[in-house]
DNA sequence: ATCATATATATGAAATTTCGTATGTAAATA
DNA sequence: TATTTACATACGAAATTTCATATATATGAT
């Protein structure tokens, strides 16, 4: 993973707070991260797809599901600017970690 | 400095290598990066530009050149985000610091 | 004052990226 | 097997980015 390739993809809004999303919670399946971003479904699939063929993130299906995660071959350095860029940001993606939020207790008061 | 927008600025070849540069070498003029870069004038200077207007590189003329450096003022986490990239990628922009080296051996040969 | 050198900016064309819409595929369930 | 849900992909249009070329400005030297 060059530097170059790294930034080209982090440089555009839903994939950067995908990878900011995913690293903070761990794991998120597609419509999670529609909700949490509230955007349209194929536009999360097609960034998910670029970040999981540049080898950011890994996919795993479990029944109807497809839940993403870091990919566990990522280079250090990519993991760690990663951390540290959540870390010092943490207030971008809180909005989006509310709407998360917001859906799941929907979906559990039925 | 959202990261969003740092990650946008560090997405172009150019502007990229010219900030590893100069946090390299500490100081460049366009020149240098001109030569370094091996590109036009009018290519090296828009991409400072950019970096300038964003806050992430910093300008001083001295006589005809005008030498360019991190900005004083920029936040930490930025800064440690390119040092972290550059310590992990040195090998991205060494010929470009061979090709630097040649150019000022060639002048004090004159 | 004129000229040469170093750098900056403006402009339109070309290349790249992004997105909406439509459609395809996979799993579960009736 | 027909249907529904969750996700992926294809395609062309629209938006954005990049660049070459031309031109402008600023400094120092003649």
């Amino acid at each position: 993973m060059s530097p170059l390739n790294l930034f080209k993809l982090l440089a555009d809004d839903t994939r950067l707070k995908s990878m900011l999303l995913v690293a903070s919670k761990g794991q998120l399946c597609v419509c999670d991260l529609q909700n949490a971003l509230d955007i349209s479904q194929p536009k999360v699939s097609r960034h998910l797809a670029d970040l999981r063929k540049a080898g950011l993130l890994q996919d795993e299906r479990r029944g109807k599901w497809v839940y993403y995660q870091l990919a566990s071959d990522m280079p250090d350095w990519v993991n760690q600017l990663l951390s540290h860029t959540l870390n010092h940001n943490a207030d971008v993606i809180q909005p989006n970690l509310d709407l998360l939020n917001q859906h799941l207790n929907a979906c559990c008061e039925n």
